[in-house]
DNA sequence: ATGTATACGTACCGATCGGTAACATTGTCA
DNA sequence: TGACAATGTTACCGATCGGTACGTATACAT
């Protein structure tokens, strides 16, 4: 269920109704092609044929391609935290479980068919270059990844913290990219069970 | 120390001297713009221009730019496998040392200012689209990497060898990943504490 | 010197890239 | 009805994409 929110907060609230509807339609478009195929892989005109829409349409709601591909991402971060504090809600003041939950669902996903991994973490290989649109709000959404699963390590009592909590980063976007390397049966699916190993190795004793 | 010993078994192996010069300074360029700036971003001509050659001359070497990419990713595997080996050879015997000093050089190379991480991995999240030439090249290497790895963990004597030897596939492509995605100070400069805690989780007691 | 093979360069191809100018059409609310 | 905003239409831009037709330079063997 992709995109069905609002656009973007400058576009939807200016009145508090009625926003321009070709710009959601870019939007979603625009959002499963560059999760898909890659946003380098996809054309502006391939964007505006599936949408239905034309080319000076997608440029007076969005300024570049770039920040079609920026506001894309965007999306997918609030997606993105949308189903982690749904996994940490299921297990309140319980650290442990909520990592576990998470990484059991990641695991899950990332044996589908066609899995094609993290949409933030495949940005930032197609757009090495600093600065760029797209990568800066994929840099932001790791460091906020980081943050988090630091701070739940320390809640889980670890003896180093932040080396745990950098430990199932490392697991998490393992589990990302091997998932969309080997398909079904590949290591990503073993990644709950490995950061369970992971957290028991690192609490206090 | 990029490519310098033969560009290609079917152009260097003609008859045993005097290889095309062009196609091993064209191979060379494109491996290292491949490598940093990816595929899919850089051109032909900007290729053939940095070498100090002309298209012709790429497209008389290597069939297209595509098959050019997959002779990039197999000089990048010849290499990758040397660093390997000679990991694995500084402990000759002890699987769980080799690991170490695998994952310690690996953690020190994501510390490099520009590091750009894993041309395999890069490589597939740039062609998402089975059976791409380059794609094919990567996911073999992917495959014997797993292979070697759940073989080192069944030598350390873990208790499940193939989620153990998963495990640390999941860091290594975590470590290659936020290695780029963090610079300095990343998570990928814990990989080498991370596999040892999670060794120390999988053995055998 | 002349044939033959190989490597290289000039110049070009059609297609697509991201992006825009100018204008016509629609729907909505006053 | 009039005004305005959103969208559509058509046609275009210069740049770059991957790829090639075709002539030329060099080397070596006879």
């Amino acid at each position: 269920m992709p995109a069905d929110k609002n656009i973007e907060l400058t576009i939807s609230d200016r009145h508090a109704s009625a926003p321009p509807k070709a710009a959601k339609k870019i939007l979603d478009v625009a959002y499963d092609l560059f999760y898909r195929r890659g946003i380098r892989a996809i054309g502006v005109d391939e964007i505006v044929k599936r949408a239905g829409v034309t080319k000076p349409s997608l440029y007076r709601s969005f300024p570049s391609k770039d920040e079609l591909a920026a506001s894309y991402l965007r999306q997918y971060d609030r997606e993105y935290w949308e189903r982690f504090d749904e996994a940490v809600a299921a297990h309140p003041g319980d650290p442990r479980a909520q990592i576990i939950a998470l990484l059991t669902r990641v695991g899950k996903r990332t044996q589908k068919p066609d899995y094609r991994g993290c949409g933030m973490t495949n940005a930032a290989v197609e757009y090495p270059e600093r600065g760029h649109p797209a990568r800066v709000v994929s840099e932001d959404n790791k460091q906020e990844l980081r943050r988090r699963l630091r701070a739940m390590a320390a809640a889980m009592g670890a003896q180093d913290p932040d080396t745990l909590g950098d430990g199932l980063l490392l697991l998490i976007e393992g589990a990302y990219i091997s998932g969309q390397l080997f398909g079904l049966g590949g290591p990503a699916q073993s990644v709950a069970r490995n950061a369970d190993l992971l957290i028991e190795a690192s609490l206090k004793k």
